[in-house]
DNA sequence: GGGGTATGGTCTCAAATGTAGACCGACTGC
DNA sequence: GCAGTCGGTCTACATTTGAGACCATACCCC
C-alpha cells in the first residue's frame, strides 16, 4: 500500500517555513498535550483562540481599526450583527484590553469605542492573516468546487 | 467627568505601523461595506473568519502542523473536542483543501489527516497570531484583572 | 463462543449559544 | 403630544454544540 499524500509542492519559501518550524517547536509547549492536567484556562493558544474564534470579536477589531465607532455606527457597520451580540464582544474585548470604552454624557448618551495601544498591537497579525486569507481565497473556492464536485 | 482613553502609549513600531495603515485601506474593500448589498457569502474576511473563528479548526490546523494524525489520534490530541465536531471540522477543512485525507484499507481501517500545502501556508500567518498571543497573554490577564476588580 | 480491544464514524437527545425584535428612560425637534 | 435617537436589556425562539450510545469489522485470549 504505497501511501503518499498530495506531496506538498512546496509552496513556502525559506522563511516561511523557518516561520512554522519555530512556531511549531513552540506549539508543544503551549499546548502542554502531556501535562497531566493539560492546563485549558490557562493556555495563551485556547485564550486568544476564545477571542479570535469568536465570529464577531475580529470583524470589530477590524473596524474600529479604520477609526473609533459609536455603538448604534459598529453595528450598522458590521452589518448583521444583533445588539445582544455587539453588546456581549464589546465587553469581552473591553475587559481584555483590546477596546476602550467611552461614554459621553449628551443628552442621548453617546458612547465610543476605540482600539486601545493593545487592540492595534493585536491588528498586526490579524492584518497579516486577513491579507493571506484574501490571496488564498481563490485557491479555497477552487478546492470547494473540487470537493462538491466529486462528492455531491 | 474627564474620561480620556487609555490614550494609546504607542507600543507599534513604524513598520507595524505601516502595515496597519496599508490593511486598514485593503479592510474597507475587504468587507465592502457600502455595497447596497455587501456580498457577505462572497467576502474574503467572512469567509476565512468562518474557518478560523471556528473553534476547533485552528486547533487541528496547529496540530496537524506538527506531524499528520489520524482520527483518534487527533481527538486526543486536541484533548476535549467531540468525534462530532473534530468529523465536521476535518471535513470542512478538508473542502477547504488546508488538509488532505487519506484512508488505508488495514484491518480497523484507518484514517490519516495532513496539511495539504495550502494549509501549511495558512499556518504561517496563524503563526504569527499565536505568537502573538503568546506575548500578549500577560497584559491580557492584567487587563481581565483590572476589569473585574472594578466591575465585579 | 464469549469478552475485551481498536478502528472511524454516525445518530440522537439535551444543553448551550445565538438571533430577532420588543421594550426602556431620557432627551430632541416639530 | 408624537415620533425619533441613543445604548442597551430582556424574552422567546432557532440553531449549534456536546456527551455518549451505537455500528461493522477484525484482532487477541481463553
Amino acid at each position: 500500500m504505497t501511501r503518499e499524500h498530495p506531496s506538498n509542492p512546496v509552496v513556502l519559501d525559506a522563511t516561511a517555513r523557518q516561520v512554522l518550524q519555530v512556531f511549531s517547536e513552540k506549539s508543544t509547549a503551549l499546548f502542554a498535550p502531556e501535562a497531566p492536567v493539560p492546563d485549558m484556562d490557562n493556555c495563551p493558544v485556547r485564550d486568544v483562540l476564545a477571542r479570535v474564534g469568536d465570529k464577531w470579536s475580529l470583524l470589530i477589531l477590524v473596524t474600529l481599526s479604520q477609526k473609533p465607532h459609536r455603538f448604534s455606527a459598529l453595528q450598522r457597520q458590521v452589518g448583521d450583527i444583533s445588539k445582544r451580540m455587539l453588546t456581549q464582544s464589546l465587553r469581552m474585548l473591553e475587559r481584555d484590553g483590546l477596546v476602550s470604552r467611552q461614554v459621553f454624557p449628551t443628552k442621548p448618551p453617546s458612547v465610543e469605542y476605540a482600539l486601545t495601544a493593545l487592540g492595534e498591537a493585536a491588528l498586526v497579525p490579524v492584518a497579516a492573516l486577513l491579507d493571506w486569507a484574501a490571496g488564498a481565497h481563490d485557491d479555497i473556492r477552487a478546492a470547494r468546487r473540487r470537493y462538491d464536485a466529486e462528492a455531491g
